[in-house]
DNA sequence: GTGGTCTAGACCACC
DNA sequence: GTGGTCTAGACCACA
């Protein structure tokens, strides 16, 4: 996989992590892939993936079993969906109008090109 | 003044220095404050400031005259607008899209949440 | 049963069985679980319960007679309290008072928190 | 430095520095070793240090500052303090009375020992 | 100089 | 097989 370059890729791993919990590819209760794995399949080091697992188990969206691997949380879910969605509207959102506003670009033109994406 | 943590000093302060562009506190062909002035009100480091400098004059924005301290350049203003919506349009706006529909926001939130900031 | 995290399990069922012993509910001479009884009744993995049982019987706790499971040694009860008592003194009487130190808290402190909790 | 090995030795340094910050060696508000000075006094890899202030930096107890190091955080002392105390009481003296029960252990026996070591 | 990220490779304990 | 820790060494961005 390619990863861009303005973001440790150990958080961009995170992001496809959150992506999958929140496409429903990681299912509660049930195994992640593990950490070897992962790490074949992102032709990354195996220590990234780690750090990226470290991070969503201290956000309490998996947890690992000894020996056995990592494990979605339950409610990993509602837990994932919550987190994007305060960081998307507290931060994200704020910038976003801070940018339209100095930039003299609307609303309208906003939901323009949304349509316009869209189809 | 306080900068965030994810996102390099010398970067804030360029989109700093766009946004007196855009409102036309710095005005072409005007002077500009020097490094040191910058460096000191922004309780910064110099070096961090000269970055930020060398950054914007390789963007075109402003250009040095030896002796005399830095000016904007004449087109100053139109150069950031287009490069700002430039970028704006070709990479955040397509990002912010994506991370809607992956949060499940529509379009109709986004305007209510515009309509209630701005009042 | 539930483990901790920070100990290996089948160190936590070492200690359990130490526990066993020292309330005589494993008698000398007699037959305690069988590893597979344990390991369904505690929901672990036999190999687990297997380790456990290595180490108890390398530290002169039980023994087993082939094809007949693991018995009780005689000695067992005051083997494992002197062991024990060994290990609480020369080591986690130490480390307890150092952090007591380190923490300001008195005899007293103590004194009043195990009356408390013994009531 | 020698470390014990049946605990992480991130871990180790970690409880290394609460005690720096509990002996008012560490400051608040000023700055700690960096991590490359400490991995040599403490003969250990950098990254290791890395992952301990890690982990103090998400405890509240330090903060860095972008090419310019690590510094205690205002209120560290009452922070860790505070951390320290509630792990004690809420989890290594229920333990130890635990085990004092076990082995017969009395009070008078503890403070006794107590009295003694600290002659 | 500083923190921070990443890789490669090793070793261990655990299940 | 799994997670977890550690080392050595490299490279980058930042101040």
């Amino acid at each position: 996989m390619e990863f861009k370059d303005n973001k440790p890729i150990y958080l961009q791993i995170v992001d496809l992590c959150f992506h999958k919990v929140l496409k429903r590819e990681w299912k509660e209760e049930e195994r992640v892939p593990s950490v070897r794995e992962l790490a074949v399949s992102l032709e990354v080091n195996p220590n990234t993936v780690m750090r990226s697992y470290d991070y969503l188990q201290s956000e309490d969206i998996i947890y690992s079993k000894r020996g056995m691997g990592y494990f979605a949380r339950q409610g990993a879910y509602e837990q994932t969906l919550e987190l994007q969605r305060k960081s998307f509207y507290e931060t994200d959102l704020l910038e976003f109008f801070n940018k339209m506003n100095l930039l003299n670009i609307s609303v309208k033109d906003i939901v323009a090109a949304y349509n316009k994406q869209s189809k």
